[in-house]
DNA sequence: TATGAATGAGCATTCATTCAT
DNA sequence: CATGAATGAATGCTCATTCAT
């Protein structure tokens, strides 16, 4: 797992600042979802938070920090929510199958959250902005990893590099399902678009087609 | 075509509107492209657009106007260079693969502009907003007419919602190329790319696999 | 007469210099009366004026000389609708009701400008201001010596001192119906108004108590 | 008494915001007096408050409110300085002397403040406004009542629009010192015009002429 | 003379951050 | 640890004035 970048507290009690963390992410997505990070004051990400401007300083450095953490956190919980449906052993067309499923519905149930990281994340300085983009690579590899060991079964027949491509392809269908809402939504169900998606990655990419 | 949005400018020379706000959109993408819209201040616009802050306010109302107009330009020359290719008379899959083709080479010219647009719309007031949307629907539709018409043609065998859903498809893989470059173009050169893509999306949507 | 305050002009056609300074202060008053002179800008009184920008500023050196040229304007059409009825020759107590009545009617129809004026003038520069102040010196004076002319001819019984309190009176009572109009105007007609002055001002004031 | 418009301040402890407000209308008023409020900064005002320009921010939200809090506290110092001479139980024609007396002394104590308030009310917003001339109204309803307590014991016969046009009287001849200064004190000492004043309005209005 | 585009000093206001209590 | 008052650099925007055409 990624080593995370360290964010200064002044306060000592670990146990503290993980709570008060937990606070202020909450707070704070609810704040960005609805003015984006910058429109978002400090004070009013304390206020959401339940404490006061001083307090909120005592468990980071920066404004930034606040940013770092809310994104750290969605990445954190979409990883978190996928992984538990896939099974590491024996990897099949029906693994991936439901792996994109749950995929979808992790991205539709949060679809706020991934917005907002997705549209903030440049907004991260040069420092922070490596550890979140190590983060997405490695929801990226987890897809990869299905796709190779269905390559490996002889579920698909796919040369390394389109095994990445079509990784990176899923990742961002999934993306696609929230941050082009406005669009998608009014023409599909979630069942539907992943049915469709499904159907087309795997009509265009899998082995099955060749039978 | 779309209706534009009106943005007040002081100054009536229509000529030199449409000039001074060419150099201020160009000013302007060098900037936010490496700080953002929120960190560009408009005296840094009106400088690296080679004016005066109280110039740049002769042709704007306020700072949003910029992005609107940087956002409104892009499409403007996005969608441009898309329709230079396309046969509207004879929809063919080869007229496809070359839309295709064209659009991903567009995108990868103008990385920077499509990175720019897609990271800061959100930015834009409820009031701009739609306008640019109606762009984004606009281009997709430049892809949904070429499938119908390979579909009319017998070229493809899709039902209307997988029209529409291919025509995103192909237009989110290439923003995409932008703005995953760091991590795509590591992987593959813009002809693999495009080739790759070309063959999935045809293998999964083309009636060729009927064969 | 005063000697007026120098406004420089550009321009060297008195003629037309007259006509620009016209249109100038009829465009200025309005504007002014509806927002005061430090919200209204140089442009809007160009534009209301019926010229551009720039030749505004060919018939003035700053946007200060428009209110001088305001306030001045509008001391004169007072002043010279005041002279009219009075009769200089043959001083007396109903001279004196008459030019009271005179001037209370005055004020009433250039409520506005008298208004601007009073409120304004304390934006004039320590260079304009005295000239301004000389012309409300002069107004007073009017009274002075109607009153003057009365005591003089026995028609009242008042100290020099007294004389110059009663002039300075009845102009303050013409002023208070402009700017105190918003309570004595739902009170009072103007007749009611000028009848009741007059006849307090002449029972505190004139011999004719002592009959 | 009038409800006081709420200003709006980020602080929470009031005794510190009544005690920085203070300081602000000190400060204030001593540039207005000097400058206009339109062409005093809120720089200035924070300067010569004594703190910073974010504190002055933090007790108000706009310019415009120190002008209020400016009107609003003149007004209550020249009340509550006149209402202590006033015997509200038994109006006697003494009583309304004594009044008048010391109003105009008030008024003479807080030329520059009554000055700055008269010139500058126009300035408030609509919003403020109907506040600050409640207030006015407030102080000419001090004058009416004596006056027709007066005229209740029989020592005045007036009739009750009588009443009213004396008060605003006796008002605006007090504010007349103040803004007529220039020619009035050069003239009379304050006795001077408070025995004139006094004498004229009595024996333009009471009972006693008519012994 | 008339025009109106260009200029930039100046202003109100915000907000991240600090620090004394 | 928690609080919230204080700070002032930074920013968007205005507008009087100039000057080339």
């Amino acid at each position: 797992m990624t080593r995370k970048r360290e964010v200064h507290a002044s306060v000592k009690d670990q146990r503290l600042i993980e709570k008060r963390r937990d606070q202020m992410v909450k707070g704070a997505v609810t704040l960005i979802k609805k003015k984006g990070f910058h429109r978002t004051t400090t004070r009013e990400i304390a206020k959401s938070s339940g404490f006061s401007i001083g307090t909120l300083y005592e468990y980071i450095k920066t404004k930034e920090d606040v940013l770092y953490l809310v994104c750290d956190s969605i990445y954190d919980q979409v990883r978190g929510r996928l992984e538990k449906v896939i099974c590491k052993e024996n990897y099949s067309i029906d693994n991936l199958k439901q792996a994109i499923e749950n995929y979808f519905k992790v991205v539709d149930e949060m679809q706020d959250e991934v917005l907002v990281m997705y549209q903030e994340v440049k907004s991260l300085s040069k420092d922070a902005l490596p550890y979140v983009l190590k983060k997405e690579v490695e929801m990226v590899t987890i897809f990869e990893e299905i796709i190779a060991g269905c390559v490996k079964n002889g579920y698909m027949d796919l040369e390394e590099k389109e095994v990445e491509l079509l990784a990176h392809h899923i990742f961002v269908q999934g993306q696609m399902w929230a941050f082009r809402r406005w669009s998608l939504q009014k023409l599909y169900s979630l069942e539907e678009y992943t049915t469709m998606q499904t159907k087309f990655l795997l009509q265009g990419f899998s082995i099955e087609r060749q039978i």
